[in-house]
DNA sequence: CTGTATCCGGGCCGATACTG
DNA sequence: CAGTATCGGCCCGGATACAG
């Protein structure tokens, strides 16, 4: 569904990959409170559609981050959640949060957009 | 150049709408170390093209994460260091960069593609 | 050395409708 | 409830050439 580089030249890569999607981080980061159900999950993002979300969680599954559990049952039940390597990451997903908290003021506003001149090297 | 979204609905959405783009990650992690000049980091980053390294710079740049220091002289020589508010997130990268070296024969693996099944809920 | 300018293909993501 | 199917726009990122 994803094609995945086969070559990285930074570990930092893999993470990044794994994790840049429109809507990966904030499923990471409710996954990490507790399970979550299909339709819980689209009530949380509120304005992603069901394709996409599929997309975004087939994705997550694939690279071993989350799993999905089916309940045979009608109507069906399915839920989501986090595997030992997603836990794993659950001390990042932190620190990033707390950097989106303290500078989502800062960005995008070109608070530093003037030209810095040095002397001569 | 990249238009930011106005409205976050998690702080974690800042981070990753910063950090994520192709170059981006390597480029944070490189200057941890040392101050850049252009065609150092072009070297480092062996397949990018200057014009894609460009703009990564800007947008980086723009977002606050990163400062670029002229110095007027011919041939010209530019320098890219972290701003405080990039050096922030030198732990974040640091993570990051540790769980993708953990991971990385993991990830696109399809490990646990099998189904599983529960029973009732 | 440090970039711009131009062209362009592919993939991400959304809208909408339909299904077991 | 938890998805598929289909269509399509936009923008990211690469190729290539040129510039101060």
């Amino acid at each position: 569904m994803k094609e995945r580089k086969r070559k990285y030249f930074h570990p930092i890569e893999v993470t990044l990959d794994v994790v840049c999607g429109k809507w990966k981080g904030v499923i990471l980061c409710l996954l990490q409170e507790r399970d979550f159900r299909f339709g819980e999950l689209k009530d949380q993002l509120s304005s992603v559609t069901p394709k996409v979300l599929t997309q975004q969680l087939r994705e997550l599954e694939e690279d071993g981050l989350i799993a999905r559990t089916v309940y045979p049952q009608v109507p069906p039940k399915v839920v989501y959640s986090l595997t030992s390597y997603g836990k794993e990451l659950e001390e990042t997903l932190r620190m990033m949060e707390k950097w989106g908290r303290a500078h989502q003021k800062k960005v995008g506003e070109n608070y530093n957009k003037e030209v810095s001149e040095a002397g001569l090297s």
